[in-house]
DNA sequence: ATTAGCACTCACCTCTATCGAGTGCTAACA
DNA sequence: TGTTAGCACTCGATAGAGGTGAGTGCTAAT
């Protein structure tokens, strides 16, 4: 694609692209001409932007307006026209100093990371604490709410805890409850939630004819505690900042966003998308293709500690985000969270 | 105030409130004349107007336009005009019927309440956890995650688990932890957290000169786990209903409003205040005088356990609300609620 | 290949006219 | 004396007309 455009035309498409990233409004060959010293006249820049139209990078909203540059056109300035400033000490320094972590608890790291990414990028913030999945196994206990039915709660290894209703046989005396908590924290300590299933599935298997009958409720309970049914944590801030956007201005995608954003589902599903990725992300508009996020851009990237936990953080702001201030935030941010999570723990 | 009025003048005043709540828009002396039959003209219906319009209960928007109730109207409607519609036994069993507690964690089951809340009410369901302090101790438990810092893990009696990163003296070992963790469960299990503080400032003065360190350390970690600093939880649900409401279709008010939502704070405050009360309450925006929640109205009603966990939940729709249908809502969901609470726990 | 020139388009603004729902007031009526 | 019909008036909402200006596409000259 990249070789399709010449140097003329590129420069005027990035151009294009950067005056309509802090206007947000149709630009005109005119207005290119001037502020950007190519040496050409608007009528030059018009018979290269008719170009740019015909390959579906620009657009025009009607005749007699300037273009716009359309989701291809973005892609392609995000492909091979953008770069991205990288962060001196300084600034590094300066994000590091924006987030306070200290004495935190995991919830509120993650939302204050939302709020800090949302605060210094102008859009919406939004973090996916690490699926339960992914993270490893530190500490279970067992807490009795009414016969048959058991509180379970769950520590992993950075400290994000979870908790779950969960039924069980209601012979189960607390002592034995505070046994089988102590075989499973000893058994289980340090292996990640997939390797505790595959591990209960195979003991539970081994075990079926055993006559340890604790540790077959121990294996039963901690079954019904981890094999699913905890759902992801996604903390979104700053959503108010999109509504003043002009691209979403009027009443009606207001709505549609503040829907998007309350549910909640399709911005996990998004994040999803980039969980097996590395580095920065960017999911454009049109190509995420949910009507309720049309027009929204996404940068994310994502964080873990040394032992795979592992989360996502972006920022969602219009297509016409400004990419090369925003990409080295979120990237940097995704780095800092990550050192956090391992600091959380002893390294031992 | 409920003497001032004659009978034709509450009468008619009941009907423009009414037509307004359904209509939204201001109500003119024909359609009350014809619509409800008063067997008055128009003109008399007129005059009766102007008398209220003099006594601050309506105003007009324009000389030329009907009338709409101004807050002080709408408090007289509550206040002596409304009746509330008592649900009959079918009702509540679909009411009941709505709602899907089984082995829910506490946090489901808020997040469930405003759901339904506010799929009945068409309106933005509210639901704020009960307080941290107003719970009862159940079980404390330290995780170690750090030399010097601890998580704490509170879980309450009706099954409500909070946790908060602490400092503490870095020799403790996990044993100590366990010990003191032990300890504690059973020195403090079933008193309010209030009891809780005052015990442990007690204890903490008697024993300062005593040489169990094990217990001074202990008093002094729940001291510092159980002092302050846990947040009240809020939980929103159907904002975006609210942005389908005629009284707020202006970005401008679309903007206040999610902005009034997201951050939270103003809706906690306005919950507080009705936190001693009993039964369904109602506050009128002008009244709350929250900039971001002008033209706002809010139901609430407190739930809480035979032990005292107070919570609270609601409805917060526009001035213009239906309360005869909202209110005998929340007032039952209120109900419902104060009873899963008591049945999460054994009673004994 | 580039550019100056020109006719053309179309969103946007303002001005004006019209319409109609609703009012306040007054005079007539039961 | 309370009620009502009649009437002039107000004012938001809607629609149309005209002007403006930024921007375009095309063509012909450089």
């Amino acid at each position: 694609m990249a070789d399709i455009l010449n140097e003329r035309s590129q420069n005027i498409l990035e151009a294009i692209v950067e005056d309509y990233i802090t206007s947000a409004e149709p630009v005109g060959s005119r207005a290119i001409s001037r502020k950007y010293d190519f040496n050409l006249s608007p009528a030059s820049v018009r018979n290269v932007m008719a170009d740019l139209e015909e390959m579906g990078l620009l657009c025009s909203p009607h005749t007699s307006s300037g273009r716009i540059p359309t989701g291809k056109g973005f892609q392609y300035y995000i492909d091979t026209l953008l770069n991205v400033r990288t962060l001196n000490r300084n600034e590094k320094q300066n994000l590091r100093n924006s987030y306070r972590f200290q004495n935190m608890r995991m919830e509120d790291v993650m939302q204050e990371v939302g709020r800090v990414l949302s605060g210094l990028s102008q859009y919406t913030g939004l973090v996916m604490a690490p699926k339960f999945i992914s993270t490893v196994f530190r500490q279970i206990e067992f807490i009795r709410l009414t016969q048959g039915r058991l509180l379970m709660i769950y520590v992993s290894e950075t400290g994000l805890v979870q908790n779950k209703v969960i039924e069980a046989d209601p012979s189960l005396t607390v002592s034995d409850l505070e046994q089988i908590g102590n075989y499973l924290n000893s058994e289980l300590n340090g292996l990640s939630i997939q390797e505790v299933r595959s591990k209960l599935n195979q003991e539970l298997q081994e075990d079926r004819i055993h006559y340890d009958k604790l540790k077959k409720q121990a294996l039963k309970l901690s079954c019904a505690a981890l094999q699913d049914g905890i759902e992801d944590q996604l903390y979104v801030s700053g959503a108010s900042l999109m509504l003043g956007q002009p691209e979403f201005s009027t009443p009606e995608q207001m709505k549609r966003l503040v829907h998007a954003f309350e549910s909640k589902k399709l911005l996990i599903e998004l994040l999803d998308r980039g969980q097996s990725a590395q580095g920065v992300q960017i999911f454009i508009g049109s190509e995420s293709s949910q009507i309720d996020l049309e027009g929204c851009s996404l940068i994310t990237s994502n964080f873990s500690n040394q032992k795979g936990a592992i989360g996502t953080l972006g920022v969602i702001g219009p297509i016409r985000m400004n990419y090369s201030q925003v990409v080295p935030i979120v990237d940097f941010t995704a780095q800092l969270v990550s050192r956090v999570l391992d600091r959380e723990i002893d390294q031992d």
